[in-house]
DNA sequence: CTGAAAGCGCTAACAT
DNA sequence: ATGTTAGCGCTTTCAG
């Protein structure tokens, strides 16, 4: 593979005169300028971009860090991000966690090594603190809410959007509310079951551990959600499912077994996917693609201005009323 | 930041050793060792991959190459390829290329550049003959049957797949078939294209272009499709569907409008996908996961014994008999 | 406008 | 078992 070196000797001139032309500064002769081209031409010169990032202390790489891959919510968070990245002309490594802690400090260790030039954390098991640390390689942002943390953050309300969801339930008659999570841990989730546990203690309900439903990601985990409810004696008669996925999966097992939603069973998911749209499911709409770009666009902000104070950027959200309340 | 030289002196031994202790090379003292451990743990030493990589000419990253990131297929085979990087400690750098030239461009360049040390293409639009010359710079793998290509290839044969969909409906009685694709272009979509017009001409029916469907990618786009074939005073009774989630959309969009499944039209997937078993879709599994991590099995080979001579790797497709037909 | 030279942080012969 | 030294391929002062 031809270097530089071999250039400069074809061409003529030096190195130093090479590695202008290559990142097009002004001050080199035109006659230079073309035997540079031409050489760079005849010997299939490409930049060895590991020796400027080397020297530049910089890859133009940022890490993306999410549990798993194939999921709806992750997606559509990375479509956002990827869009942003683009623009900006940054590449995106995908770390996958599988929320293990042994991966997740894998990617914050490649800030470390200057592999990475920033993270973005779709979600994570690790403890905040265990992270903070590591905002001195490099700009960290989470999708979650940080609270006042060294990591920068783009999240959404989830507390009163949660909230406001179950008050929709609760105005159209509801009292019997059960709830799918994706998963119990994570600041989100945690906001999520605060929400709820406060709602019912407002209509003087119980709270029943038997109405939850954790570790529901997919439309299959639906199917399942769906069926558990059926064996119930006393079931509910809302839904609250924080994945619009999820929620489809329900609707269509209680399709099958002749439950009528929304009249034997209310639903509302959350994020409106298109698959809400397609199943007139009633969500809320948490911009997710949105939060993905702001997330990188604060990353590519601190990276470019070098400042390390933390941004935190809040999110709306909107509950879009279709027909399964 | 410290690097090596920091250590060395502080641990009072040459950098040399202080390599050999980092790559857990033998013929090093312990109390060397320990000083070194010593000195590393008190500068908070971590080692600089891009001096690694630049030395080593290589970077244990991949490029994945896909179109847009936010789709069923293109997330299952990335879910395979990612659990094979995984095993192998190889990250992956997800590259969205819109199917554009510019952008499948530069993930090659990216190779040749030693950014990445090898590629998988997911889907491209770019001619084969274009990427070949690119292969002396790394392995590189197509998810679609590339013909000797000096390009390696994991794929399904797409032509006998379809025929065998086209003839398993041809033996349920039906005649009027049509079909929804991806994308015209592209080897797969080529292959399903001839296999589609060679079971019509078997049976004698003519080909009906208002019957093709194209850019159907999404639930959404299935929902449209329905539209569209109810505006047709003529329809087709059967429906090959390129992708499963555009089949649920289809199906969800009938029933809305009263067209029974399988009686009024019959559908068969691709992909099964796990939304097909939710809607007890009839569909064609073609090994995505597995495909995927074929791909970067061959890929990590190639890297790790250094040959340059193409694989080639043939998947088998089943016919998953459920409802829709 | 151009070139020489110093380094970015590391590995890997080669000596000892 | 350990140290010396020569690079990997590039950017960037500094001189001229």
């Amino acid at each position: 593979m031809a270097n530089i070196k071999h250039i400069a000797k074809l061409a003529n001139v030096s190195i130093s005169t090479v590695s202008r032309v290559l990142n097009n500064q002004p001050y080199v002769s035109e006659d230079k300028k073309k035997a540079i081209f031409d050489a760079i031409e005849q010997l299939e010169y490409t930049r060895n971009m590991n020796a400027i990032h080397l020297i530049k202390g910089k890859t133009n790489l940022v890490g993306v860090m999410m549990p798993f891959i194939n999921h709806a919510y992750f997606s559509r968070l990375m479509e956002g991000i990827s869009a942003e990245a683009f623009k900006e002309n940054y590449q995106l490594i995908l770390c996958q966690t599988n929320y293990e802690l042994c991966n997740e400090t894998a990617v914050l260790e490649m800030l470390k090594m200057k592999q990475i030039d920033g993270i973005i954390i779709c979600s994570k098991s690790m403890p905040l603190e265990q992270i903070e640390p590591y905002t001195r390689y490099g700009p960290i942002v989470a999708c979650e809410d940080v609270n006042q943390s060294p990591v920068s953050s783009v999240y959404l309300d989830h507390y009163t959007s949660f909230k406001y969801g179950i008050n929709y339930l609760i105005e159209k008659g509801h009292q019997y509310i059960g709830l799918c999570l994706g998963r119990n841990s994570g600041a989100n989730s945690q906001s999520r079951l605060k929400a709820y546990k406060d709602a019912l203690h407002s209509i003087n309900q119980p709270f029943r551990e038997e109405w939850m439903f954790y570790q529901s990601y997919r439309i299959e985990d639906g199917v399942e959600v769906l069926n558990k409810l059926r064996t119930m004696e006393q079931r509910p008669t809302a839904l609250l499912v924080t994945s619009d996925q999820v929620a489809a999966g329900i609707i269509m097992e209680a399709r099958k077994n002749g439950i009528e939603v929304p009249n034997d069973l209310a639903i509302i998911g959350f994020d409106n996917q298109p698959i809400a749209e397609v199943f007139d499911l009633t969500t809320i709409d948490n911009q997710l693609m949105e939060m993905g770009s702001c997330a990188f666009r604060i990353v590519h902000d601190q990276i470019a201005k070098k400042k390390t104070e933390p941004e935190y950027r809040e999110f709306d959200f909107r509950l879009i009323e279709r027909s399964t309340v």
